[in-house]
DNA sequence: CTTGGTTTTGAACATCTGTTCAGATATTAA
DNA sequence: TTAATATCTGAACAGATGTTCAAAACCAAG
């Protein structure tokens, strides 16, 4: 009668959502089907429509997921712009390399979501690039930095510590924290 | 009777392939359909099968093409060590810049390759990066450059470099010579 | 114009896709 | 145990996919 407890929906849930990350991730959101995703998880594909109203909504929700969880984490950057700078580059490095499958999809996949979804996800990305944009452009006001455009210098910083994702491994020579500081010294 | 000379096949195999890698690279490989690649060059998709044995292939080759192109058009690297890699880091730069789609492609869509096809297009890269591997080994060797594991830092070189195409846009406040020196200095 | 070859069409194929849904099964509360 | 609910199965659907192929259209040469 009342809300079953023990229910295998609070399991399957994030099952479903961590095999797609997976899949979506090594195969690219076209190439996974929705079989796949639920002989990943043990179970047919009818059961998956449970969790996600269509394929489409299951990838935009792991994007937005993968999105407010990076806006929620990041640290206060309200202080010393060059104090806020450095917490940010810190911060951003080490966020993404925790993470690289929802990383890899959340740039990789824009192209397929639909432009309702892309909005959405657009939009918070906008919001954690203005963050940043507003740390630059309060530091060249105080004359800490020299920033033509704080917005296209957001943009460039942005991609440019994404892109150590792509180089580096933890099996390298350099460990997170020495990247950290060479970023830092870079940007 | 004899070989027609100026038979559309010269024309639309092309234009297959310019087609192809246009859509492959804002699409992905798949979610792009033969149907789609045929409607961009104005034919049926039938006819797609007079320049291509299947759709694999179709990506396979234009993944070798670029990977023979770029190995062709190389420099030579044989003389002085440091002047040899200033130049490799020039002409990677440079010729990637110009290549966008190819690029793209090149690095994106190599898990939509048949294993055969993967080796083939592997092996080719392998042979880029070896060649710069022995530019840093002999370097190395003459004190030219501190490397404590030339084919690691190879690695991270090129991926390095590669990440250019993602943040470096022409519009930006740099132009390409401006970012060949800064990444000079960087390596 | 006719001939012989190349290139394209348009329909057909088997298979796979995302999605739906009635019925079976499992799970919990009473 | 019984009744109610939550979850899953298994089959079915309409449409899209890569690919094939006979027939048509096209083209240059004789």
């Amino acid at each position: 009668m009342a809300r079953t407890v023990g229910s295998h929906s609070e399991l399957t849930g994030p099952r479903v959502r961590a095999a797609a990350l997976r899949l979506f991730a090594r195969g690219g959101y076209a190439a996974v089907s929705m079989r796949q995703i639920a002989a990943e998880v043990g179970v047919q594909a009818g059961a998956l429509y449970n969790y996600t109203p269509d394929k489409q909504s299951l990838l935009a929700g792991l994007m937005v997921e993968h999105m407010e969880a990076l806006l929620a984490a990041m640290p206060d950057v309200s202080g010393d712009p060059v104090a806020s700078l450095e917490a940010f580059v810190r911060f951003h490095i080490g966020f993404h390399h925790a993470r690289p499958d929802a990383v890899f999809i959340a740039y990789m996949e824009l192209r397929n979501l639909t432009p309702e979804n892309f909005a959405q996800v657009e939009k918070l990305r906008r919001t954690y690039e203005d963050r940043l944009e507003a740390i630059l452009r309060r530091g060249a006001e105080q004359g800490d930095f020299v920033v033509a455009d704080p917005k296209v210098a957001s943009f460039a910083v942005i991609a440019m510590l994404t892109g150590v994702n792509t180089w580096f491994r933890e099996a390298g020579r350099l460990n997170l924290a020495q990247v950290q500081d060479i970023y830092w010294d870079l940007v």
